[in-house]
DNA sequence: TAGATTGTTAATCGATTAACAATC
DNA sequence: TAGATTGTTAATCGATTAACAATC
């Protein structure tokens, strides 16, 4: 008889990470363990949510004590899966690319950036970061020599869909795009689509003047009716 | 008596942008109108998902024809406050910063950088894309200057909650935060963060291997639960 | 044991979707 | 008018939350 393994909801996947994220904090501090309302507070979410969300994993804290921080971070990196480095490649080295690629922060959270690639002759052949940026026909060369399935892809819009299938073909499996256009994949291939101006237009939406403006509207609205 | 003013859902806000770039997309094209199916499509989402949200804008379409492009367009950047354009200061000139400086993708939707500030001497003076790196105690200064209220932070993780209270105190009421820890911020001041380390996290979690192992996990004891 | 905190229940809330009457 | 497509309804689904029995 196999293990049961309970589907773990879409909103409980997207904030393992920033639980993660808290728990690396306190071990940072040697915090041996911690509750869910202190864990809760540091994420930012509901105590409640927090316990639901931790119990999809099947990981058990110890009531009257709380959650061992070590055990903890090792069961949420089990289950997302980065509890091995996954070599990432970066395609298209513009502003956002090359930032990318040297940013620190992939590495050291299981995501090594392994290869670098572009079609402009300007930029092959160039060092990033201890790396030399290939032309893209070449990557599947390092795909087979890395194990990396990985790729991120900040190339210009136009450049996204084209460069996606020939990535594809060339066996990636999980495509991260920053490119500000939408991609389409095949069955069977992952894909996250990060768009960050459109960050700032949501962040527009709740601008504190517009909600002040808003609320306004509907208490003017809410006295009208009930008076 | 003042208009009726609908709250406008969250998961729609968040849709918003999305559709609004499609739109640029069939407007850059000349298409002259739209329907649902079509725009959905591009989009990526549902039809109906798609026409519930634009009907909490009171933005109406026309039956058995469509929407008209340019309408909607305009329609969606005034209920995200898009309409005009709003300047954004970008805080800590590290990789990622330099990069979010330089992106044109920002400037082009509405969000022009106007200002650059860091805290390390060898940055401040630097000319980045037509901007003098400043020394962040004088961001109040630009601020006055050039109206604007919104601040991109790409420090340091250790950085981010100091620099954030000091924005906040110069007059900053929007903030969008990259730094790779979360930030608390008073009411009356919006805040988002994206962390890009945990979208890489995401996608693992849904990497096409672990999604089959799961599902043939499932699958098991379906089989055992129904035999 | 007494105090603390988990894991789970059940109620509520919000989001999604198909279907279709309204209507251009 | 006939065909097409919207805007809305209502059913379903998934997520959130408070409360508390279980238990360390």
């Amino acid at each position: 008889m196999s293990e049961l393994e309970p589907p773990v909801p879409a909103a409980t996947v997207a904030r393992l990470p920033l639980y993660l994220r808290c728990l690396e904090a306190l071990d940072a501090e040697a915090a041996p363990t911690v509750s869910s309302s202190h864990l809760a507070a540091l994420a930012g979410v509901n105590a409640a949510k927090l316990r639901k969300d931790l119990s999809h994993l099947g990981s058990y804290g110890t009531r009257g004590v709380g959650y061992d921080v070590g055990n903890l971070m090792g069961e949420i990196r089990r289950e997302l899966g980065v509890d091995e480095t996954s070599p990432v490649i970066v395609i298209g080295l513009g502003n956002l690319g090359q930032a990318l690629a040297k940013h620190g922060g992939f590495a050291g959270r299981g995501f090594p950036i392994v290869g670098l690639f572009d079609i402009d002759p300007n930029k092959i052949g160039q060092e990033m970061d201890g790396l030399i940026v290939q032309h893209l026909e070449t990557v599947a060369n390092t795909i087979a020599a890395t194990g990396g399935h990985t790729a991120i892809i900040a190339t210009p819009p136009d450049a996204a869909q084209v460069v996606t299938d020939q990535l594809i073909a060339a066996g990636i499996t999980s495509v991260l795009n920053f490119a500000p256009t939408g991609v389409v994949v095949p069955d069977g291939v992952a894909l996250r689509q990060v768009d960050l101006a459109v960050e700032l237009q949501i962040l527009s939406y709740y601008r504190p003047e517009r909600v002040a403006e808003r609320d306004a509207g509907r208490d003017r609205n809410l006295s009208a009716a009930t008076s």
